[in-house]
DNA sequence: AGTGCTTATGCACACGTGTGCAAGTAGAAG
DNA sequence: CTTCTACTTGCACACGTGTGCATAAGCACT
């Protein structure tokens, strides 16, 4: 009981499996009779094409890597599900590898990604990632490569990115219209692109208004235990009257030290922040949320790759596309509402 | 410039392609002089094996699939996200599909996994899956399979489960011993395993304290609108004190309701429900989350699969593997603490 | 120098598929 | 009956890799 090949189908019917072959792709040389026969054939004992043998012949494989720094943050398992979706509906797989924010697995990655012949990648660097120069190694294999979200704009690859300055500007222009002062920003550390936009935006928005500028603290990753460092730290020297988060794990940790505080949001404190948030962002009224469009980005970036894999010219104008982002305010009913500027 | 395989390597040093390929595999027959050249000539190069040859020629396909209902939800993300590290420990690529809880799609995904040849399959079964029959097809091609949280126990595959009647119980017993008496129970369709069993758990331990059964209301899906509507049909008729929840969106209604209705959680109305929850269930005081072992269950299932992809016979006992879940309390101050019956 | 043994490398094939080309058949036209 | 064309199928090779076997070279021992 082992797999069934086109030769295999050949033998039973007294068939050369270049016949087969043919039958079964429909080609106009072949008998009516002999291609209903083996499609039948075919059919009864399950026969599926081996992909590794037709990639190896010189069709193009189609698999998808994915490589982003984990899966189970809401922003990347997002993403990664609708690429996923797109890609099977498009005839492709979709493989999917976790950096852990680490620069070393990052590489090993990479030679995965070689040594299994992907069709092309799509990756969110690590937040060691300062050069993505080892991502170029794919160029010399003609395995194409679109970033995202995290990306290294010294690379010439097409990249889908969101407006990091813009919404950090608009953020702490919307809480110093609401009559903060003392805004922070609480952000990752500054080595990728999304946090350095950020920071940029973040500062330039608080000289603008002329606010005096917070220290930004930087939390050495995103986990619990550095965030609840972070947040203390911001409380006990100079008392922000306002906070704008990189993570959800940060806007946490906040609420739960407000509520230490006894400080209200929205009232007596500004809190803002990224992250889709599910759940405590509809009961808690007052957050305001910085959103992401995953979706759209990850369609976005789907059609790029797509698109560099059939070999289609890509629009110059279109090598980097910005996604904006959008903030809503929570009413702690399930509603939100947009916050337009 | 393209791709540099073993015979190029072989071209470039006058040698035959199988001193090279042997050369890199660090045969004794190979003379060291020879071996050091090749490698050195192939680290220059770049040279990364060919797995699709590879696979060819007879060796293992190293790629396991994963298929799961998908890959937002906080319990699969966490779940793939520790197949993926461990598999990418221990050599192997991990393919994601998602079947969006459909049946069709299912069986599209089956096909797709035959075609690429995978070493091995792990799946949790979509909503619309009362029998998993089209699973058994896998062996035909002779590739393991190993059902997790959502299986059909009719399939003599390994298997990796929660106890979710034993859940169940326990919650209503707690729910019960707090004084709640009208515990309602608000589940998905009892199609699955999962929700079949919770059902059957609940209602054995309704019964056993003497409590009246609540009418389960089953929602369609997962969607917002779908648990909105239940919810308000829910507390429309014969108002609950107490409710269990299979989803946190379901729980996250509920929340909203209870605001609405002025009820204050664990004093007015007893509130529990599956689903790791990040950060609301770390603000709210006195809810009931009902962890499920994500990480455990990845392993114990990573374990199974990797096994049956070496053909080592599986200790008979060990088919089916059951973890307990844990119901954990939340404090609202970031901490909870675990419920002990 | 011949025999036997060890060591290093080459040859040929297999895996499953697709395709250019040759070859075969049959029917039609002369 | 022959010749030409159209249609159908078979043959052989390629893709990249690994392995059993044969071959060649080197060396020691009689």
């Amino acid at each position: 009981m082992k797999r069934i090949t086109i030769k295999d189908i050949a033998k039973d019917l007294n068939l050369h499996h270049s016949t087969v072959s043919r039958a079964l792709r429909d080609e106009k040389s072949i008998h009516p009779d002999t291609r209903k026969k083996v499609l039948a054939y075919a059919r009864q004992k399950g026969y599926q094409v081996n992909r590794s043998a037709l990639h190896l012949r010189g069709g193009k494989n189609n698999v998808i890597g994915i490589v982003v720094p984990n899966i189970h943050h809401s922003f990347f398992s997002n993403y990664v599900s609708r690429v996923t979706n797109l890609a099977f509906e498009h005839g492709f797989v979709v493989s999917v590898f976790q950096s852990n924010e680490s620069l070393v697995q990052e590489k090993e990655i990479i030679k995965a990604l070689i040594q299994h012949n992907v069709a092309g990648v799509m990756a969110s660097v690590s937040m060691e990632t300062d050069n993505a120069s080892h991502f170029s190694i794919l160029k010399q294999f003609r395995i194409p490569l679109v970033l995202f979200d995290r990306v290294d704009f010294s690379l010439d690859v097409p990249k889908v990115v969101l407006n990091n300055n813009e919404i950090l500007d608009r953020a702490v222009k919307f809480l110093a219209s609401r009559g903060f002062s003392r805004i922070a920003y609480l952000s990752g550390p500054p080595v990728t692109n999304v946090f350095r936009d950020r920071q940029q935006g973040y500062a330039e928005a608080i000289n603008r208004e002329g606010l005096s500028y917070r220290n930004c603290l930087i939390s050495d990753n995103f986990s619990v235990e550095s965030s609840q460092r972070a947040i203390a730290k911001l409380f006990e020297n100079d008392c922000p009257d306002a906070l704008i988060c990189d993570s959800h794990i940060f806007m946490l940790g906040t609420m739960i030290k407000l509520k230490e505080l006894g400080m209200r949001i929205s009232e007596d404190f500004g809190l803002a922040g990224f992250g889709s948030f599910a759940g405590m962002s509809l009961i808690t009224p007052g957050l305001l949320i910085l959103q992401q469009p995953e979706a759209d980005m990850a369609e976005a970036a789907f059609n790029l790759l797509a698109n560099a894999i059939e070999d289609k010219p890509q629009p110059e104008n279109k090598n980097t596309i910005v996604f904006s982002g959008s903030i809503v305010e929570t009413e702690g009913d399930g509603n939100m509402h947009n916050i337009n500027l």
